[in-house]
DNA sequence: CTCCTAGGTTCAAAAGTTGAACTTACTCCC
DNA sequence: GGGAGTAAGTTCAACTTTTGAACCTAGGAG
Protein backbone atom coordinates (compact mmCIF):
# COMPACT_ATOMS: atom_id res chain seq x y z
CA UNK A 1 0.00 0.00 0.00
CA UNK A 2 2.62 2.80 0.47
CA UNK A 3 6.73 2.41 1.31
CA UNK A 4 6.28 2.32 4.62
CA UNK A 5 5.21 -0.90 4.56
CA UNK A 6 7.41 -2.20 2.27
CA UNK A 7 10.45 -0.54 4.17
CA UNK A 8 8.84 -2.30 7.28
CA UNK A 9 8.85 -6.02 5.93
CA UNK A 10 13.23 -5.46 5.17
CA UNK A 11 13.91 -3.79 8.47
CA UNK A 12 10.88 -3.58 11.03
CA UNK A 13 12.05 -6.22 13.09
CA UNK A 14 13.53 -6.52 16.93
CA UNK A 15 16.90 -6.98 15.60
CA UNK A 16 17.43 -5.66 11.89
CA UNK A 17 17.51 -1.60 12.86
CA UNK A 18 20.52 -2.28 15.74
CA UNK A 19 22.06 -4.57 13.51
CA UNK A 20 22.42 -2.04 11.35
CA UNK A 21 23.15 0.81 13.71
CA UNK A 22 26.49 -0.99 14.65
CA UNK A 23 27.76 -1.73 11.03
CA UNK A 24 27.30 2.47 10.90
CA UNK A 25 29.32 2.58 13.56
CA UNK A 26 31.98 0.15 12.17
CA UNK A 27 31.39 -2.75 13.99
CA UNK A 28 31.69 -5.38 10.97
CA UNK A 29 32.16 -8.47 13.04
CA UNK A 30 29.18 -10.91 14.11
CA UNK A 31 30.63 -11.17 17.68
CA UNK A 32 31.20 -8.09 18.01
CA UNK A 33 27.35 -6.89 16.99
CA UNK A 34 25.74 -9.97 18.88
CA UNK A 35 27.77 -8.36 21.96
CA UNK A 36 27.20 -5.13 21.49
CA UNK A 37 22.81 -5.50 20.53
CA UNK A 38 22.10 -8.34 23.12
CA UNK A 39 20.80 -10.21 20.23
CA UNK A 40 20.93 -14.22 20.28
CA UNK A 41 22.86 -15.68 18.17
CA UNK A 42 20.53 -17.57 16.30
CA UNK A 43 18.30 -14.98 15.71
CA UNK A 44 20.89 -12.92 14.30
CA UNK A 45 22.40 -15.41 12.36
CA UNK A 46 18.98 -15.22 10.64
CA UNK A 47 18.69 -11.39 10.47
CA UNK A 48 21.98 -10.73 8.98
CA UNK A 49 20.96 -13.41 6.18
CA UNK A 50 17.98 -12.07 5.73
CA UNK A 51 19.24 -8.27 5.38
CA UNK A 52 21.98 -10.12 2.93
CA UNK A 53 19.10 -11.47 1.36
CA UNK A 54 17.91 -7.78 0.49
CA UNK A 55 20.71 -6.19 -0.53
CA UNK A 56 20.99 -3.69 2.35
CA UNK A 57 24.62 -5.35 3.62
CA UNK A 58 26.81 -7.84 1.88
CA UNK A 59 28.76 -10.58 3.45
CA UNK A 60 32.79 -10.29 2.99
CA UNK A 61 34.76 -13.32 3.74
CA UNK A 62 38.07 -11.59 5.53
CA UNK A 63 40.08 -14.99 6.02
CA UNK A 64 39.67 -18.34 4.41
CA UNK A 65 41.49 -20.64 7.09
CA UNK A 66 38.86 -20.86 9.48
CA UNK A 67 36.68 -19.05 7.72
CA UNK A 68 36.47 -15.91 9.05
CA UNK A 69 33.34 -12.87 7.43
CA UNK A 70 32.36 -9.59 8.45
CA UNK A 71 29.71 -7.47 7.46
CA UNK A 72 29.25 -4.11 5.45
CA UNK A 73 26.38 -1.60 4.30
CA UNK A 74 25.45 -1.52 0.99
CA UNK A 75 24.24 1.55 -0.71
CA UNK A 76 20.70 0.79 0.26
CA UNK A 77 21.82 -0.06 3.69
CA UNK A 78 23.55 3.59 3.73
CA UNK A 79 20.52 5.08 2.63
CA UNK A 80 19.08 4.10 6.46
CA UNK A 81 21.48 5.66 8.66
CA UNK A 82 20.52 9.48 8.46
CA UNK A 83 16.63 7.72 9.48
CA UNK A 84 18.09 6.02 12.47
CA UNK A 85 20.41 9.17 13.22
CA UNK A 86 16.56 11.03 13.20
CA UNK A 87 15.16 7.90 15.18
CA UNK A 88 17.86 8.43 17.54
CA UNK A 89 17.15 12.22 18.44
CA UNK A 90 13.87 11.27 18.88
CA UNK A 91 14.54 8.32 20.84
CA UNK A 92 16.63 10.48 23.63
CA UNK A 93 13.61 13.03 23.47
CA UNK A 94 10.79 11.01 24.10
CA UNK A 95 11.46 6.96 24.63
CA UNK A 96 14.22 6.84 26.80
CA UNK A 97 12.98 9.08 29.31
CA UNK A 98 9.92 6.72 29.18
CA UNK A 99 11.69 3.49 29.28
CA UNK A 100 13.98 4.62 32.15
CA UNK A 101 10.63 5.41 34.35
CA UNK A 102 9.30 1.65 33.53
CA UNK A 103 12.10 0.09 34.49
CA UNK A 104 12.43 1.48 37.88
CA UNK A 105 8.86 -0.22 39.11
CA UNK A 106 10.18 -3.81 37.89
CA UNK B 1 22.71 1.56 25.12
CA UNK B 2 21.07 4.45 22.99
CA UNK B 3 18.19 6.24 22.00
CA UNK B 4 17.36 4.02 18.88
CA UNK B 5 17.09 1.10 21.54
CA UNK B 6 14.69 2.78 23.19
CA UNK B 7 12.34 3.89 20.73
CA UNK B 8 12.32 0.80 19.41
CA UNK B 9 11.29 -0.73 22.62
CA UNK B 10 7.89 1.59 21.98
CA UNK B 11 7.33 1.50 17.97
CA UNK B 12 9.43 -1.17 16.64
CA UNK B 13 7.16 -3.58 15.97
CA UNK B 14 5.17 -4.71 13.50
CA UNK B 15 2.21 -2.85 13.54
CA UNK B 16 3.61 0.06 15.50
CA UNK B 17 4.62 2.42 12.78
CA UNK B 18 1.86 1.32 10.52
CA UNK B 19 -0.71 2.29 13.17
CA UNK B 20 1.09 5.49 13.54
CA UNK B 21 0.71 6.36 10.08
CA UNK B 22 -2.68 6.32 9.55
CA UNK B 23 -2.97 8.50 11.95
CA UNK B 24 -0.72 10.88 9.93
CA UNK B 25 -3.09 10.90 7.70
CA UNK B 26 -5.92 11.36 9.58
CA UNK B 27 -7.44 8.23 9.47
CA UNK B 28 -8.32 8.02 13.14
CA UNK B 29 -10.83 5.43 13.70
CA UNK B 30 -10.51 1.80 14.74
CA UNK B 31 -11.96 -0.56 12.27
CA UNK B 32 -10.14 2.15 9.49
CA UNK B 33 -7.48 1.71 10.54
CA UNK B 34 -7.37 -2.02 10.76
CA UNK B 35 -8.97 -2.35 7.40
CA UNK B 36 -5.76 -0.27 5.78
CA UNK B 37 -2.91 -1.82 7.66
CA UNK B 38 -4.28 -5.11 7.42
CA UNK B 39 -3.67 -5.52 11.26
CA UNK B 40 -5.70 -8.35 12.77
CA UNK B 41 -8.25 -6.70 15.64
CA UNK B 42 -6.34 -8.67 18.78
CA UNK B 43 -3.27 -7.24 17.61
CA UNK B 44 -4.11 -3.92 16.58
CA UNK B 45 -5.80 -3.41 20.14
CA UNK B 46 -2.86 -4.22 21.73
CA UNK B 47 -0.86 -2.27 20.37
CA UNK B 48 -2.90 0.79 20.53
CA UNK B 49 -2.89 0.28 23.90
CA UNK B 50 0.92 0.08 24.30
CA UNK B 51 0.62 3.09 22.33
CA UNK B 52 -1.38 5.07 24.31
CA UNK B 53 0.50 3.81 27.44
CA UNK B 54 3.42 5.25 25.97
CA UNK B 55 2.25 8.45 25.43
CA UNK B 56 1.95 8.87 21.30
CA UNK B 57 -1.96 8.28 21.33
CA UNK B 58 -4.34 9.17 23.11
CA UNK B 59 -7.87 8.00 23.11
CA UNK B 60 -10.84 10.15 23.01
CA UNK B 61 -14.45 9.20 23.31
CA UNK B 62 -16.62 10.68 20.57
CA UNK B 63 -20.30 9.24 21.46
CA UNK B 64 -21.01 7.85 24.85
CA UNK B 65 -23.99 5.52 23.62
CA UNK B 66 -22.63 3.34 22.52
CA UNK B 67 -19.18 3.92 23.14
CA UNK B 68 -17.31 4.96 20.57
CA UNK B 69 -13.78 5.81 20.80
CA UNK B 70 -10.96 7.18 18.52
CA UNK B 71 -7.19 7.66 18.35
CA UNK B 72 -5.05 11.12 17.86
CA UNK B 73 -0.99 11.34 17.64
CA UNK B 74 0.30 13.00 20.82
CA UNK B 75 3.32 15.93 20.28
CA UNK B 76 5.10 12.63 20.78
CA UNK B 77 3.73 10.55 18.21
CA UNK B 78 3.35 13.72 15.82
CA UNK B 79 7.33 13.93 16.01
CA UNK B 80 7.84 10.44 14.56
CA UNK B 81 5.71 11.67 11.21
CA UNK B 82 8.76 13.57 9.32
CA UNK B 83 10.79 10.06 10.31
CA UNK B 84 8.34 8.24 8.52
CA UNK B 85 8.07 10.54 5.41
CA UNK B 86 11.96 9.62 5.42
CA UNK B 87 11.39 6.24 5.92
CA UNK B 88 8.78 5.95 3.19
CA UNK B 89 10.83 7.75 0.64
CA UNK B 90 13.85 4.81 1.55
CA UNK B 91 11.48 2.46 0.83
CA UNK B 92 10.07 3.63 -2.12
CA UNK B 93 13.51 3.59 -3.74
CA UNK B 94 15.05 0.57 -2.34
CA UNK B 95 12.33 -1.87 -0.67
CA UNK B 96 9.34 -1.61 -2.86
CA UNK B 97 11.08 -2.70 -6.09
CA UNK B 98 12.66 -5.98 -3.85
CA UNK B 99 9.06 -6.86 -2.34
CA UNK B 100 7.34 -6.77 -5.46
CA UNK B 101 10.02 -8.71 -7.40
CA UNK B 102 9.83 -11.38 -4.76
CA UNK B 103 5.80 -11.77 -4.22
CA UNK B 104 6.28 -12.28 -8.03
CA UNK B 105 7.90 -16.21 -7.65
CA UNK B 106 5.34 -16.92 -4.97
C1' DC C 1 -38.47 -7.88 16.22
C1' DT C 2 -34.33 -8.76 13.46
C1' DC C 3 -30.27 -7.54 11.46
C1' DC C 4 -26.33 -4.35 11.30
C1' DT C 5 -22.22 -1.72 13.13
C1' DA C 6 -18.02 -0.23 15.94
C1' DG C 7 -14.99 -1.65 18.93
C1' DG C 8 -13.74 -4.69 21.17
C1' DT C 9 -12.58 -9.86 24.06
C1' DT C 10 -11.41 -14.89 24.24
C1' DC C 11 -9.12 -18.93 23.00
C1' DA C 12 -6.54 -22.46 20.77
C1' DA C 13 -3.35 -23.03 17.14
C1' DA C 14 0.46 -21.46 14.31
C1' DA C 15 4.54 -18.86 14.00
C1' DG C 16 8.50 -16.79 15.73
C1' DT C 17 12.19 -16.21 19.35
C1' DT C 18 15.16 -17.83 22.72
C1' DG C 19 19.23 -20.04 25.40
C1' DA C 20 22.08 -23.97 25.84
C1' DA C 21 24.80 -27.23 23.87
C1' DC C 22 27.37 -28.74 19.95
C1' DT C 23 30.44 -28.08 15.57
C1' DT C 24 34.28 -26.67 12.59
C1' DA C 25 38.62 -25.32 11.35
C1' DC C 26 41.79 -23.35 12.60
C1' DT C 27 45.73 -20.56 16.11
C1' DC C 28 48.29 -20.11 20.31
C1' DC C 29 50.81 -21.68 24.15
C1' DC C 30 53.34 -24.97 26.84
C1' DG D 1 52.09 -32.69 19.75
C1' DG D 2 48.29 -32.07 23.17
C1' DG D 3 44.96 -29.07 25.21
C1' DA D 4 42.61 -24.73 25.52
C1' DG D 5 40.67 -20.92 22.99
C1' DT D 6 38.07 -18.59 19.30
C1' DA D 7 34.78 -16.84 15.49
C1' DA D 8 30.93 -17.95 13.38
C1' DG D 9 27.87 -20.61 13.12
C1' DT D 10 23.83 -24.85 13.57
C1' DT D 11 20.33 -27.57 16.10
C1' DC D 12 16.56 -28.28 19.01
C1' DA D 13 13.22 -28.12 22.59
C1' DA D 14 11.01 -24.63 25.44
C1' DC D 15 8.93 -20.44 25.65
C1' DT D 16 6.49 -16.32 23.95
C1' DT D 17 3.94 -13.82 20.58
C1' DT D 18 0.79 -13.33 16.92
C1' DT D 19 -2.95 -14.76 14.53
C1' DG D 20 -7.87 -15.85 12.85
C1' DA D 21 -12.36 -17.13 14.03
C1' DA D 22 -15.96 -16.72 16.85
C1' DC D 23 -18.33 -14.34 20.24
C1' DC D 24 -20.04 -9.98 22.82
C1' DT D 25 -22.30 -5.42 23.71
C1' DA D 26 -25.11 -1.42 23.32
C1' DG D 27 -27.22 0.75 20.69
C1' DG D 28 -29.59 2.22 15.57
C1' DA D 29 -32.11 1.38 11.12
C1' DG D 30 -35.80 -0.80 8.56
Amino acid sequence: MCGIADALELVGDRWALLALRELGFGVNRFSEIQARTGAPKASLTTRLRDLEGSGLIERRRYREHPPRDEYVLTEAGEGLLPILGHLRTWGEKYATPLVRASRMDN
